[in-house]
DNA sequence: TGACTATTGTATCATTATGTTACAATAATA
DNA sequence: TATTATTGTAACATAATGATACAATAGTCA
């Protein structure tokens, strides 16, 4: 997508990004009933944020997007879904960024770029967080995986980021599903009722939930099955892009 | 909400505002079983366009938007809700602006603020159009309502803008429902039924939709009764706010 | 090898929601 | 006072969803 450098202090001046405009990407990250959320922090001062970053004079918003996630998860192939913008003016504080630099030696001066005011693209992508290999940038000097219901303070809006998109991925999970590959290429129905489950928050009855699977269409039961415990063998489905 | 001058052509440097961001309102107009979109359109051309803005430096982007749709509009009070931003390369077509710009004896050079790319934040909202005083900017000449199955060809990608609008209106009817305004304080079963099938653009059984309204909770009936038509009148409801 | 265990697939029934038809009630009109 | 158009709602049919039950079976282990 890009064969510039992308991190934050390559850019001082922001030359060559909108100014004013920034993608934060809430990344969950789902495996074996947990569901956790990508976090950078900085540790000299401990604050956490969201991965975010700036969008290229010459690039698609959801390029951005993508180049966000993709450098941060290591991940090519990541479905984003924008979800909202945050544009109040309340959510500008600029003490997070003028204590990174602080605390790197550089006082910047008041007006510095990313001192200012930004509005944000919110966007949401669910990936398995075993085959993600987190990747800091230069602000951030270490990034994760936290637990959704024990998120440590965020800065700025980014709690009601996150709790945004938790909602919008809920909605709309019957929709994207297919889009998300966070499931193996074959995969039982209870691997899928875990995924409901720990994404909704809630546990559901499973001859509902495999007549709603299957009446989505879009699962197809593959021949072979599954082998491994000591009980009947579920099948495996897959699934099917119309 | 605000005490400056707007219009594009008040700030031919575009001072003041964000640059390259913007915000287009998808005003729907309905009444009496019609649904209409408001349009502005700039005669020496004859191309049109959504009603739409900027961003001020020190304005929140959700008022930037209402103070787009209250402009064009002559009301106070429209409920916009947001829908999606247009963020794609591809949308950028300078032409449009180059040629209104042309039109008035002014040859704008090819970095001029208002040539450049744009992203735009999409709003819709629902108004009475029977009370909406069109007020053009000073850019587009003449504003005025448009059949939504007759739309003319419009700028950039409006015509996608407002397909997209049209599909989260419907998606969010029953849950925004309540904040359009553009019933009476009373209204009738039937009024909103009117509504919901000009919206949907299909009709609707009787029965079901008033056991589907009621199961809302967020009607009332009033008792006093309508009078006027040679038959059984009807109850009076109102929303509800809780 | 055969009883045991845990889990799966699905049948069955209950409940709720939705689609459809029918009809009595009634406000204005003539 | 009969007529007309429309409303409110009952009644039934169908579909969707919630919940229980149970047979099927892959491994485990006596």
């Amino acid at each position: 997508m890009s064969d510039q450098p992308t991190s934050k202090e390559d850019h001082p001046t922001g030359e060559g990004f909108i100014p004013h405009l920034a993608v934060d990407a809430v990344i969950f990250g789902f495996h074996d009933k947990q569901l956790k959320v990508l976090l950078m922090q900085y540790s000299k001062t401990g604050l956490y944020a969201l991965p975010g970053g700036f969008i290229r004079q010459n690039e698609n918003l959801n390029d951005a997007a993508k180049r966000v996630a993709s450098e941060r998860t290591g991940l090519t192939d990541i479905f984003l879904e924008q979800f909202h913008v945050f544009g109040d003016l309340a959510r500008h504080d600029p003490t997070p960024f003028a204590s990174f630099m602080a605390a790197n030696g550089t006082e910047p001066d008041a007006d510095h770029w990313l001192l200012q005011r930004f509005i944000s693209v919110g966007y949401f992508a669910l990936v398995d967080f075993t085959k993600v290999t987190p990747t800091p940038d230069k602000i951030f000097d270490s990034c994760g995986w936290y637990h959704l219901n024990a998120l440590p303070p965020l800065i700025q809006d980014h709690t009601a980021i996150v709790n945004k998109a938790l909602d919008s991925l809920r909605i709309m999970l019957d929709d994207k599903l297919i889009g998300f590959n966070l499931l193996p290429e074959d995969f039982t129905m209870g691997d899928l009722q875990s995924l409901y489950e720990t994404i909704l928050g809630k546990s559901l009855l499973r001859p509902a939930f495999q007549r709603k699977m299957l009446g989505l269409g879009i699962l197809e039961r593959v021949a072979k099955k599954y082998s491994g415990g000591a009980h009947k063998a579920p099948y495996l489905y897959r699934f099917v892009y119309k």
